[in-house]
RNA sequence: GGGGGCAUAGCCGAAUUGGCACAGGCGCAUGGUUUAGGCCCAUGUGGAGCAAUCCGUGGGAGUUCGAAUCUCCCUGCCCCCACCA
């Protein structure tokens, strides 16, 4: 006897559909609440099972949020500019628009059938050029603001192909597409100084309430560090700059290396002797990443400038300059001062190259390691004037000098770099900048915008590495806006990261056409109140977003320092063997069909069951019956019209219903969602054994209905209970009837269970121990021993110390 | 290499945050119900032992009356690393 899901989850969806009664209201009197899940990327292969698991959490807490009377602002939307899309409507013949369209119908129609209570009248799609006018709005504003400029940066080339890829589409080294060489390649970009803010981005989590992990991560990946940069003379006459985290120890810098990709060698490779070498280490430097040339396990190579030497500005020493790709021309000024006593890189590479290893901290062996230590127990010698100081002494000290001395300041470095925020791409937001030959970049008028992508016949990059927009020669050409003479468009666009910066401000106000969204709006719902999203978003498009808002602030465009006031994670969802789903491993799970199968309230339970919300935990088909069998059950309880009488067991009852709502609520705010199924399981085993009335299974299915929304509407209305189950207020609990009035206690024996005692809940300390004391079993062991301490914690355990009687 | 995290039953996982290890689910076993299968219901289910008991949270040490939980060392696994989103 079990439900029709199929025709139940139907039939509430399209009421739901027609009554919208999940649609939010700004300037409402109620408590605002507006929690946020990641809008999906609206990919050809339809929603994946990862996908419900943030969802629905985040539908539970809404729902249940509204029950207890809050104005909710639960909204949906679509990231859809990216590479797949593109690729897809390359390899299709196809307009990425069309194929963009498709997919967000096909999403639409998926989370739909999850029943989940968006508000649909809010949905965002960041192609639409109602959308793209403000990304590209926002972008004039940083340009305006000198956060947006042009630099020369390294991309992936492919040699063969002559385009520029993605580094996904790199793999091993090689084109994915065509398995040729790809090397780095200078070129033109626009770039954001998210840089400037780096300070408040770490400053500012001190407001915020996330998770530690995403905290720690973004203060690691902005990667503070204080210490001070460093001129050093040249025999060619320049200087070079290094920056260094120890200061204290520049007189144990016996040699310099500067990155492969730094500018004095073409500057002054006139002076330098061994050219050829050089260049072939350069050209085998730029097919390696970043994360490749800094692994600290490979040998270290480089190569000697031959010709050149600096001064060591302390020790007043010729040292040797070398290139080596250890060094990144992308931290700090890309050229360092090495130390191999104290620092391990420098270490290797000296013992690689046979260079010399100076002791200027005591405290390790430098012959066999790097001494890097800052304790206090680390002391300066060989080191002139800092000799015998402490590391921390030493490093101010080092600075003031060379302070005094014009050699150097302090610096504070981070390891965040400027984002680079060209593609060159056709399915992205272009970017409105055009190139005047006597104004320079001049910015589009803000009245013109949106800048729409103009149709093109193909969708492939250009071989000479320009976006596809290049060769439409009548989009490119134009006057510009300042001095009315030719110019022409940038044809760069931008990178999907730029949609999903802002789209939280849009759900507010999704149809304005005067700004992203009106101050009203803006002011009512920010900000949001709670986001969940993937751990693999903490570094980039939450610290992504965490800057543009931030920006936002200081024009005057949103009144909150920062745009989200709770972040929470949840893990990955695996495949049945515990590995990642993917296509290639054919481990995918449709959500489809689980539907299909079981039903969506099912799905919904299921994926909220499966685990610790905020771990991966891997699929079992054979799981899911488990929730199934529970709605079964609930369904052949409920179904028919229950008696308002109740039963002998009622009090069993009533202390299982105020358990359970207590447990259930809390749990739902600190994401323990499978333990608040779990109690909702253990309430209805208790239902079936004791026997339920109808006031009890009203307050069962209210609390069920955030979890099981089709199911619990359906029987709210067969029993006949008026209007709906969403309608009604969270019930309260009373802590009183959640207790038991004897209590189990454990009783122990110097540390170990020995017996149980069963006594009234909250007995005394004293009335404890004389009844453990009295128990059988614990006075054979006492027998003989004397009671030197005891130790009550209370309802819960008796831990009783006995000595030998002397 | 850098950063973040994880390890409890045959499997997914609980554990009031230092207090009776294993709630709930899966699986399995036995019995019942059913024309049969499925469904459903009941009971049992960490290991060893006839038992009293003993052992048990990746491995090792430590702190404590008491450790899955805190500290240190070791091992194994997963995720992210800036043009996938």
């Amino acid at each position: 006897m079990n439900y029709d899901y199929l025709k139940i989850e139907k039939k509430w969806q399209k009421i739901w559909e027609e009554t919208k009664p999940f649609a939010a209201v700004t300037g409402s009197d109620k408590p605002k609440f507006y929690p946020l899940v990641e809008f999906p990327y609206p990919s050809g292969d339809g929603l994946h099972v990862g996908h419900p698991r943030p969802y629905t959490a985040m539908d539970i807490v809404a729902r249940k949020r509204r029950m207890q009377g809050y104005n909710v602002l639960f909204p949906i939307g679509f990231d859809a500019f990216g590479l797949p899309t593109e690729n897809y409507a390359i390899k299709n013949h196809m307009h990425p628009r069309a194929v963009t369209n498709k997919n967000i119908a096909g999403f639409t129609s998926q989370l739909k059938m999850l029943g989940y209570s968006f508000d649909w009248d809010r949905v965002v799609d960041t192609t639409d050029p109602s959308y793209m006018r403000w990304t590209q709005w926002i972008f004039l504003q940083m340009f305006k603001h000198d956060l947006a400029y042009k630099t020369s940066m390294p991309v992936n080339w492919c040699t063969s192909c002559k385009i520029v890829l993605a580094n996904e589409e790199v793999v091993g080294g090689a084109c994915e597409r065509c398995g040729g060489e790809v090397v780095k390649k200078e070129k033109s970009q626009w770039m954001l100084g998210i840089t400037k803010y780096a300070e408040r981005l770490i400053e500012d989590l001190d407001t915020v309430d996330y998770i530690d992990r995403v905290k720690a991560q973004q203060i690691n990946w902005i990667g503070k560090s204080t210490g001070a940069e460093v001129d050093f003379k040249l025999s060619t006459g320049d200087v070079i700059r290094v920056f260094t985290t120890r200061p204290d120890t520049l007189f144990g810098a016996t040699y310099m290396v500067i990155s492969p990709e730094h500018s004095l060698i073409n500057e002054r490779i006139d002076s330098i002797k061994n050219v050829a070498s050089v260049r072939d280490y350069q050209h085998e430097a730029a097919k390696k990443s970043d994360f490749e040339r800094t692994e600290l396990q490979k040998e270290k190579t480089g190569v000697m400038l031959e010709g050149i030497h600096a001064i060591n500005p302390a020790s007043g020493k010729e040292i040797p300059v070398f290139i080596s790709d250890y060094v990144l021309a992308t931290y700090g000024t890309g050229a360092i001062m090495a130390v191999p006593g104290h620092d391990q890189r420098d270490w290797e590479f000296a013992k690689q190259m046979n260079l010399p290893i100076v002791e200027v901290v005591q405290g390790g062996d430098i012959e066999k390691e790097a001494y890097s230590s800052k304790d206090d127990d680390a002391v300066l010698v060989n080191s002139g004037f800092l000799n015998g100081l402490k590391v921390k002494e030493a490093i101010p000290q080092m600075i003031d000098w060379l302070k005094q001395n014009g050699l150097g300041i302090e610096k504070v470095n981070y390891k965040l770099r400027d984002w680079v925020f060209s593609r060159q791409r056709y399915w992205g937001e272009p970017i409105p900048i055009i190139h005047c030959p006597s104004c320079g970049y001049v910015p589009m008028d803000e009245a013109d915008l949106p800048l729409l992508l103009p149709d093109v016949e193909s969708y492939e990059p250009t071989d000479t590495g320009e976006s596809p927009l290049a060769q439409i020669h009548e989009w490119v050409n134009c006057k510009c806006p300042k001095c009315g003479g030719d110019a022409k468009r940038e044809t760069d666009t931008m990178p999907n990261w730029a949609g999903s910066s802002w789209y939280y401000l849009r759900y507010m106000d999704a149809h304005c056409d005067t700004a992203l969204a009106s101050k009203e709006a803006i002011h009512y719902w920010s900000p949001v109140d709670w986001y969940n999203g993937g751990m693999e978003h903490t570094t980039l498009h939450l610290l992504y977003s965490r800057f543009w808002h931030k920006f936002l602030y200081d024009i005057g465009v949103v009144n909150t320092v920062e745009p989200y006031q709770r972040r929470t994670s949840h893990g990955m969802i695996l495949g049945e063997g515990g590995e990642k789903m993917s296509k290639s491993r054919g481990n995918v799970i449709n959500p489809n069909d689980i539907v299909d199968q079981y039903g969506a309230d099912t799905l919904r339970l299921y994926i909220m069951f499966i685990g610790d919300f905020e771990k991966a935990a891997p699929w079992s088909d054979n799981a899911v019956k488990g929730c199934k069998r529970f709605l079964d059950k609930v369904w052949r309880l409920a179904h028919v019209k229950l008696s308002d009488e109740m039963s002998e067991y009622s009090e069993r009852n009533e202390r299982a219903l105020h358990r359970t709502i207590k447990k259930v609520g809390e749990d739902i705010e600190s994401l323990k969602f499978n333990t608040a199924i779990a109690a909702l399981m253990a309430m209805l085993n208790e239902f079936s054994e004791n026997g339920i009335n109808r006031a009890e299974l009203k307050d069962f299915l209210v609390l069920l209905s955030p979890f099981a929304p089709h199911i619990a509407e359906e029987l709210w209305e067969i029993q006949g209970y008026g209007n709906t189950a969403a309608e009604q207020s969270w019930p309260s609990y009373d802590e009183s009837k959640t207790l038991d009035d004897m209590k189990e206690m454990a009783v122990q024996v110097n540390g170990k269970l020995r017996s149980t005692v069963t006594l009234p809940t909250d007995s005394p300390d004293d009335v404890c121990v004389s009844e453990a004391l009295n128990n059988p079993k614990i006075k054979k062991y006492a027998e003989g021993m004397q009671v030197v301490k005891t130790i009550v914690v209370k309802n819960k355990l008796i831990n009783i110390i006995l000595r030998p009687n002397k």
